[in-house]
DNA sequence: GCTATTAATGTTATACTATAACATACTATA
DNA sequence: TATAGTATGTTATAGTATAACATTAATAGC
């Protein structure tokens, strides 16, 4: 399981571990990971918290980068096609993959107070939904699995 | 499991019956089952398949009833709250329950062809992820469970 | 190198989703 | 029959996302 995002760590080298894994990826498979594509995965790596597409195009404006809305979403499309980032459903919003390089179905743990988001891979995130929808013969293409409650340290803070 | 949507029915019954139960639900917990909220569930009982918030509010201009948004939204907010309708995040669209009376943490399976969605619960629903959650001492208040795929006849028309 | 083709970016406009805010009317209770 | 709470009507606006088309940059084939 990985749900680091909750704990404290190196954040520096987090960051620089997952763009270096981005980058080594990238020139695997022939994507471009142009300028653009670059910057807006740094704006969402800075935090472990889901940031709106509006958000991202402040911070882009701040570095002087055209910030229209298409330049975000198209970013984020790559980033998220990619698996590069996710897509949280329930927020509206995104937030950079952590568990990089290995194909995956996520699931995320969301605090409603502080807006942290944990990324996680149980062993059998997917099995149950996999029996369910095969029982039904349906074909699952891609799963949405989002659980909205309190971090540890929020609700340490709200018995307090 | 209960994946009935996908499935022949007596679609005339099934509607009746989740309207039976909304009644007498709403009698017991003395909620107000005003003629409003009735039609929009009776809206989204048509079909099962999500509907967006501007759908529902055209189908309830083609009724005489007053149609800006919030008259839609603050009835799905009472739906939604009191369990008789689900949002399906990843379409920002609506659905009524199929599990009515019972206390539970849904999950969708959504037809990407046909728009079909399935409400199943199957036993383990949440085990996985209270057990990721455990481990990582966050506390959830609920659970968002989608995928996204092929129905069975869609499955079939596609390879036909 | 040159050119054709594809991919990425810039930009404007607009569509879609959702809520704030405030006035009015209804319902239940004391 | 006042009153407090709940529901509705309505206007305006906030927040999220994409269509469409012009321009520029990267890649592949000659």
């Amino acid at each position: 399981m990985e749900t680091l995002s909750f704990e404290k760590h190196d954040h520096r080298a987090c960051i620089a571990k997952s763009l270096e894994i981005v980058v080594r990826c990238s020139k695997e498979a022939e994507l471009q990971f142009t300028p653009t594509r670059k910057k807006v995965l740094e704006i969402l790596l800075e935090e472990h918290r889901a940031l709106g597409a509006y958000e991202i195009l402040e911070k882009l404006r701040a570095d002087g980068i055209s910030s229209q809305p298409p330049v975000a979403y198209r970013a984020l499309d790559f980033l998220v096609k990619n698996g590069f980032a996710h897509k949280i459903e329930g927020l509206n919003a995104f937030i950079a993959c952590t568990i990089l390089g290995k194909a995956h179905s996520p699931a995320f743990l969301i605090c409603r107070m502080c807006a942290a988001v944990a990324e996680s891979q149980p062993e059998n995130s997917r099995e149950y939904l996999d029996d369910t929808a095969q029982n039904a013969g349906f074909l699952i293409e891609n799963t949405v699995i989002e659980a909205q409650g309190l971090c540890p340290k929020c609700q340490r803070d709200s018995v307090g």
